[in-house]
DNA sequence: AGCGAAACCGACCGGCAGGTCGGTTTCCGA
DNA sequence: TCGGAAACCGACCTGCCGGTCGGTTTCGCT
């Protein structure tokens, strides 16, 4: 990876940007098959085929089943760590604000791409214990970043006395079985109210006061009409 | 179960009875491994070893590997039932005092006997549709459940305005995760402490009024000291 | 054009695990 | 004691799927 790297101009499909598109192209199949038949169900011959190319191809991409997975995973968590990032950063200081924007982002990425949601939550740990590590891993970087929001907010007076990191957790596992629910039908709402649903439940949760009304002060009761 | 019913006298140990014992082992020990190494890792011959017995035992109790983990899933669905009706029969008349403690017997049954929560989240998912289709059944069935209970709390003015089935599912989702962390050794605190926090978090969640102070009125804010 | 490497193909292999089956043991009722 | 059925055993079979490999096409570069 030190000689072979061309001058990088953007515009130049040669070698290696060929092979990295196809790579996501193989990936979103892969993802895509995992999600719907299960890791185990999921035939490498089938993903190749789903992906318009052969099994001789895939494993040219890549050296091994779980290791086409851990791909799958891995993309997923870069995904939604971006999305994560931009939604924290776009929401300003207020930790509170932070949160939600957290866990909105979470739920709209998670919503707007059913697949992934299924292969982190389900898929991943049917296939040994390095991949249900790596998962884990996943899901307390992101508990912790959300963890640590609520910790300024609480000392801040912002909410109800509570455990910060089990209410990140709680947050996290409320985003996973409502989408969950969602994606398989078994909500019929909408996302938007969906969202503005879960949004106003665990604010609630946390005892805080909504970012917008930070201002007025100590006011813990903002659901009471 | 209609013409060969034995006149079922507990002290007797024939046909019947005692496979009906090996196969409650054979269950508990597939559900062990099942959870352990995951649905398509553990095989047949492993269960059967584990359980003290050899392969065609095993099949002649369960006709398939699919019919086994079905088998897993139903007897543990019918733990929850049951713990679950009795925590909400003992708690009483008050719908929240029942949403409360129905949440308690979940959280304390799947963190009892973690095996049975992974199997329950995780394994049951990968081993195909139908399967899958009947955990959602399960999970939908206690969400119902919890669901009624919100939506007579909210007519009585017991809580904030809400959405009781997807408050009902975001709360199993909040005892799922916690449960699942907790079990993998991610949450360091006891499971007392945890069902204390977690039930403060919940209850808080519904803009509730905690059962023993149902009687004192509107009073919404009971977490400021 | 033509060369070399990257990218791709698909027939084939080998092991593994779910499922089978004939035989054996265990147990109960008469 | 004995007959027969329920319960159990484990060697064997078989299809499937992850992985391999030699060959072929595609592509970039000069």
């Amino acid at each position: 990876m030190s000689a072979a790297a061309p001058p990088a101009s953007a515009s130049e499909p040669s070698r290696q940007p060929r092979a990295e598109a196809r790579r996501g192209e193989l990936l979103s199949a892969a993802a895509r098959l995992f999600a719907e038949r299960g890791y185990a169900a999921a035939g490498m011959d089938e993903i190749a085929r789903a992906a318009g190319t052969s099994k001789g191809g895939l494993y040219f991409h890549f050296p091994t089943k779980q290791a086409l997975l851990a791909a799958v995973v891995g993309r997923a968590a870069s995904l939604l760590r971006e999305r994560v990032a931009t939604a924290m950063d776009e929401a300003g200081g207020d930790p509170v604000a932070r949160s939600e924007a957290a866990l909105a982002a979470l739920f709209r990425t998670l919503a707007r791409r059913r697949a992934l949601g299924r292969v982190l939550a389900a898929e991943a740990a049917a296939a040994g214990p390095e991949l249900r590590g790596r998962i884990e891993r996943i899901e307390d970087e992101f508990t912790a970043l959300i963890a640590a929001e609520l910790r300024r907010a609480g000392e801040l007076g912002l909410t109800a006395p509570l455990d910060p990191d089990l209410t990140a957790r709680a947050w996290f596992g409320v985003i996973r079985a409502c989408v969950a629910a969602w994606a398989g039908g078994r909500i019929a709402a909408p996302p938007e109210q969906l969202e503005a649903e879960l949004r106003r439940l665990l604010i609630r949760s946390a005892g805080a006061v909504p970012p917008n009304q930070a201002d007025r002060g100590g006011d813990r009761c903002p659901d009471r009409p």
